[in-house]
DNA sequence: TGCGGTCCTGTCAGCGATACCCAAACCCCG
DNA sequence: CGGGGTTTGGGTATCGCTGACAGGACCGCA
């Protein structure tokens, strides 16, 4: 609290009785400074509380030490999971994590985007393939490595890591034909903004009309992302307009699960009357009663992917732009009629 | 992915026929620029894809234009919450979030607030109120206002917003006090990491013990944050080693939820046979049937305290400390006996 | 003893932006 | 039309650290 000048390398110096350069090298991994005077410089370090300023460091060196990382939602196990795989991979290379989010909105997107730039990460990593052109505009001319994941954009940026969220539910679409159902609906958000959730929608009624089935079973629950009482409150509406309904995929579990409550809450026997799916293999999918049908995107994968293709980037010169997928996996468990 | 440098204000200023220092001006809000020359430097800037570099700014001006926040998890509806509110308060002086998470580990709190200190914020926030020394004294030398959350520290660093915890869980024990209970568990952690959670079970002890009641009713559910499997796994342990207890204090919603199945799935009646309550009004807790009894310790309030307590703390000269509490509500729902 | 090689440490300059100081241009009014 | 005040823009010197280069000390070996 006290507002007295923090030390610099300079104070250091002085302490210890060497030259400043001496100081920067003691601090540095690979530098060659005697053990003894290292020390020293150390332990000065310590007595007068000094804290190194990265910032200096970094416009010195014309290198930050961070990656910028755009997730829509801090408070989703799923993304939170990619962050993870994200920091293990990079924390090897001594590289941090500036972390922001977009709250699923491509224009906070852009703004988010040019912030985490003016601190001049070394390379940057965003959620979805979607963005605004002038996002797209930064992102190219950042000169660093750029990298979209938990997508597969037709027109990359960069580098991809991800998979095709159409297709994993056109995936669960055919599980509950080949169970036999034929009239299934679909729980997601509003058309606009979380575009993950609006492709999960485009690739169910993709499915549904190459199967040749009725595809307009579709529940509009709110602004993305939805919440299990919206998920709840979408299945109270599903139920009453379209009472015959075999099977609901939802575009999370978390609305997966409130629209099991609801049922619950309904004397409506989950899969008996109805089946059930979500999306993304949260917990709360795996210990619900009864456990819910869902889609493991692996999060954690696509983060580790993401780390490991930046180390390689930034080692080698400038490659081509790679396209890693990650396959998703079905669940099958007692909501969608499995045990 | 071009690798030429990137372009600087000085470039801007040739494009413009200006000086730099007026380029500089242009990019601030009050600076004096007529609006003229403002305008052609924004579009010289746009044309040659300019993107301020914030890290020079910093240096030369000793001024970040950040925040640091330490959270223990990026995945957990109340510390985003608080997140959200300390972001929503300090937008408006155009403050950005530097967000670190600790995974409830008071080491790694210590590597993380040593990391963001390096890249000198205008004031630090921190989850909880116990730290190692060495995180102590770098807080306190830091020379910028240090706020801790989530608690009541004894000893605090510097300014405080947050409420006791072990108060919160004397509550909850006095109200199952007075539904008549007598033989009241605690399901939570292993004693140590997520000093809260031992907050919140020291409470309960002292509660019971207070109350006169046998306070040796104490699952220790593995390492925080306990999950929802592990709130079912110490549900399965307190059925079998202690059939007749009445009540069970959980640590957190999400291990309330996951005792909660636990009882579904052995046919346990809740709250009839056994009342549960939570602690932190998760979504989940207000959606599952039966709904949760639980503990609202308005997460973004206290972000929102903390936000406006750091602009007053920036604008004024150097107070003494604050002490603000928030302090949580009883939220009396189906688990626990009520309707 | 002399020489190349290695290790350690110092000097100097500059990364990109801006604080500070000052000058020119402009304005209003008597 | 001149004087004082305001607005606008330029020049210079850093902020704290480190890349590049130089040089001294010390070593082993011929």
């Amino acid at each position: 609290m006290q507002s007295r000048k923090p030390p610099t390398m300079a104070d250091i110096a002085r302490v210890a009785g060497v030259s400043p350069m001496t100081v920067s090298r003691a601090f540095k991994r690979d530098a060659s400074v005697s053990a003894a005077t290292r020390n020293a410089i150390i332990k000065a370090a310590e007595d007068i509380g000094y804290v190194f300023d990265s910032t200096a460091s970094n416009l010195r060196s014309q290198r930050s030490d961070f990656v910028a990382v755009t997730i829509p939602s801090i408070n989703n196990a799923n993304f939170a999971d990619t962050v993870r795989g994200l920091s293990e991979g990079l924390k090897e290379r001594g590289l941090q994590i500036l972390l922001g989010y977009t709250d699923y909105d491509i224009h906070e997107e852009e703004r988010l985007i040019e912030q985490l730039l003016r601190r001049r990460p070394e390379a940057i990593v965003v959620t979805g393939g979607r963005h605004t052109d002038r996002a797209r505009r930064l992102l190219q001319n950042a000169g660093i490595p750029v990298i979209e994941t938990w997508d597969l954009p037709k027109d990359p940026i960069g580098h991809v890591v991800g998979f095709s969220n159409a297709d994993a539910v056109k995936d669960m679409v055919a599980h509950f034909v080949g169970q036999g159902k034929r009239k299934i609906a679909f729980i997601g958000g509003d058309a606009d903004g979380d575009t993950r959730g609006t492709d999960r929608r485009t690739g169910f009624v993709a499915a549904m009309k190459a199967q040749g089935l009725d595809a307009t079973r579709l529940i509009a629950a709110g602004r993305p992302p939805i919440s299990m009482r919206e998920g709840a409150d979408a299945m109270a509406r599903l139920l009453e307009t379209m009472p015959d309904t075999e099977a609901v995929i939802c575009v999370s579990d978390l609305s997966a699960f409130g629209a099991l409550t609801e049922c619950q809450r309904r004397g409506v026997s989950v899969p008996a009357r109805i089946a059930i799916a979500g999306f993304g293999d949260y917990e709360i999918g795996a210990i619900s009663v009864p456990s819910l049908t869902t889609i493991n995107p692996f999060p954690h994968e696509i983060g580790a992917q993401a780390a490991a293709l930046i180390l390689r980037v930034l080692d080698g010169p400038a490659q081509g732009a790679t396209v890693i997928t990650v396959k998703p996996e079905l669940l099958l468990r007692e909501s969608g009629g499995q045990r």
